[in-house]
DNA sequence: TTAAATGCAAATTATTTGCAGAAGC
DNA sequence: GCTTCTGCAAATAATTTGCATTTAA
């Protein structure tokens, strides 16, 4: 995990009078262990593997910390259960593009999006606060070739 | 309810071997009778005040309908519940604004926003099926005059 | 020492489902 | 008459919470 984004979270626990413990320790390395999408379900098996005591009760008490310290972006993906997103230190404004054949997920990043949303909304009479592209796309690899690149290596 | 859209809907409930009854009737026409989101929950009490009858559970196997005949669209605004939009019949490509400072929620239609996207996804190598963009902002109107011209008319 | 954090198990809440009776075609 | 629909109440599943105990500071 980047030194900068620890300091960040612990810089945080300290200013809100919150305690260093060893479960919670082991969540935030395993919130930043991965750049995958993950559910509450997912980060716990994730910490239990660093620190076997945490349990589910801890997991679900400590990701509301980390999206309150900004480190962390709730996501939903269409499915019953929260996703969480850890790469928004890294890439702030990034969206995603869901494959509908295989469901990988793809980030993106692209600057004339967000400024056509800038003026859009301020020609609303709002400013930009959080900003959310969701684009659900079939593969052109599927149709050309019938097979799409990522079936299989994800749900 | 528009007479298209009606048409559109009993097609599909004749097309998929479904029968007309008086609690379906009463869900579909409550389901457009407005162009505000609505829950579940606030679908049942908008059909019961149409047919008593209705129950809960109807309301929960009917919406599926609807969104598979392509009439109602699913929407995640952020709460727990799920929310269901009856405009897309007729603004098939709007988007979402929502006012972090009242909560009420401004829809949109932009077309170079739309193009802007269809280039992105044709980049990465897929065909755009749905896009959602969803804005959070807060209100001008409210940093200006210190009132949010809609704060008190929702929630 | 004392306030915060933990694990457990029970509670909560939106949504789904099994079933027996009712009703459309 | 046969199949689909319905309401009811029980089931489900993700998340939240109360409580007694542990632990950081």
């Amino acid at each position: 995990m980047d030194a900068a984004l620890r300091k960040k979270i612990y810089d945080f626990i300290e200013e809100h009078g919150l305690r260093k413990t060893a479960q919670r320790d082991a969540i935030i390395e395993a919130a930043f262990s991965t750049t995958e999408h993950y559910t509450a379900e997912d980060l716990l098996s994730m910490a239990k593997r660093i620190e076997p005591s945490v349990s589910r009760a801890t997991v679900y008490r400590t990701i509301p910390l980390l999206v309150k310290c900004g480190v962390l972006r709730e996501m939903d993906f269409g499915k019953e259960q929260k996703y969480y997103d850890p790469n928004f230190v890294e890439h702030p404004t990034h969206n995603h593009l869901i494959c509908v054949d295989c469901n990988k997920i793809v980030e993106f990043e692209d600057r004339n999006i967000e400024t056509l949303e800038n003026c859009i909304t301020k020609r609303l009479g709002f400013s930009p606060a959080s900003k959310i592209i969701r684009i659900e796309a079939t593969c052109d690899k599927l149709k050309s070739s019938g097979a799409c690149k990522n079936r299989g290596k994800c749900d």
